[in-house]
DNA sequence: TCTCCTCTAGATAGATCGCTCCATACAGAG
DNA sequence: CTCTGTATGGAGCGATCTATCTAGAGGAGA
């Protein structure tokens, strides 16, 4: 079946641009990880590695999201949801060596400067997370702008300490962001009474 | 003068790490920009581009040190240092086109699982910054655990918004984390009295 | 069976990668 | 002057990069 191909070939690219990122992973490796023909990375994606690299940050951006949101739907409300964030975050790490952080921080500092394209993929993956955290917060009552700006604020936070843990190899860190991000949502909705 | 052309190659190769990362960088585009003989780099650093991107990275990490050191001498308080620092990083970013974040954050995710020298580079420049960040709020009379607590936040909220800022062309997360980080301090500062 | 279409096989182009080599230029020391 | 060590000039190595090419395998429908 070639959706399967397809399937792996994005996937396999999707752990290699997580923890080498764009440039240092060839599409070679690509296909080789998959284990998939080397032909067929040019049949499902004409436009070779560009287009291949915008899929891959689509569904990463889209399955990480999930998870998060499965973090948050396991948890009895926001504020736990999280601290549970967090915690997750500094879990894996920990589990993974160090290697799975965020899936395309990476590549968005790669290419920031250096492709359009991939970096407008990247922007738009950032501000789908930003607007799902927006409306978690939302639904739990804190008003509209604090609301995006707490979700940008942890966002960040999650980010700068996903790349300070990495480099550490200490999830000091994370466990730092989780706490004031924590914190934050709490006077957040202590203002609501 | 050899120093000359020794300085050349390392602040070339560190104005394009910053914008295209390391991997995308090659060799030849480093002395091309830095108007240097090829020959020169392998004289100067026979082991080659690693060990350049190690002279970088420490380079690089101690003059954003420097810079930071500045801004807050040139503040006349622990306070508004940190808030001049969130809005040079925003204006920063504006006037380069969102190119001159973080010297080393690019490099830092690349080498973090797949280059063990390169990455305890990028954790000793890190641990440098906070250490200095944590005397600054030592200084004002923070005490220890919660001056390095807030050190590590606000450089993890500044390394965050960075990329999402990079990534969005916008300044918006790094006005944010600055709000929110003056805040922090602030409260710390609260606490003292 | 023949046709059509998707997917795979594999060679190879053309450029670039990091790096090595040797010859030369040129300074200061003796 | 010669000798010595540092720096430069530049060709080119083998490997790898992304991408393209033609040919053919395999399955579904007429």
């Amino acid at each position: 079946m070639s959706t399967n191909t397809k399937e792996r070939i994005v996937d396999a690219g999707a752990t290699l641009f997580r923890r080498q990122g764009y440039a240092a992973t060839g599409v070679k490796q690509i296909v080789t990880e998959a284990e998939a023909p080397f032909s067929s990375l040019y049949h499902f994606f004409p436009d070779g590695k560009d287009e291949l690299a915008t899929e891959i940050i689509r569904s990463s951006g889209h399955m990480f999201q999930q998870l998060v949101e499965f973090v948050f739907d396991s948890s009895p409300d926001v504020l736990s949801g999280v601290e549970n964030c967090f915690a997750g975050a500094a879990e894996t790490l920990r589990q993974t060596g160090y290697a799975d952080a965020c899936p395309i921080a990476t590549v968005a500092l790669e290419v920031a400067s250096t492709n359009e394209p991939l970096r407008e993929a990247t922007a738009e993956v950032f501000e789908s997370w930003i607007k799902a955290a927006t409306d978690r917060f939302l639904a739990a009552g804190i008003p509209e702008k604090t609301a995006r700006e707490l979700a940008i604020g942890l966002i960040g936070a999650l980010e700068g300490a996903f790349l300070l843990s990495r480099a550490a190899r200490s999830t000091e860190p994370m466990d730092i962001a989780g706490a004031t991000s924590v914190a934050a949502v709490r006077a957040a909705l202590a203002q609501l009474s």
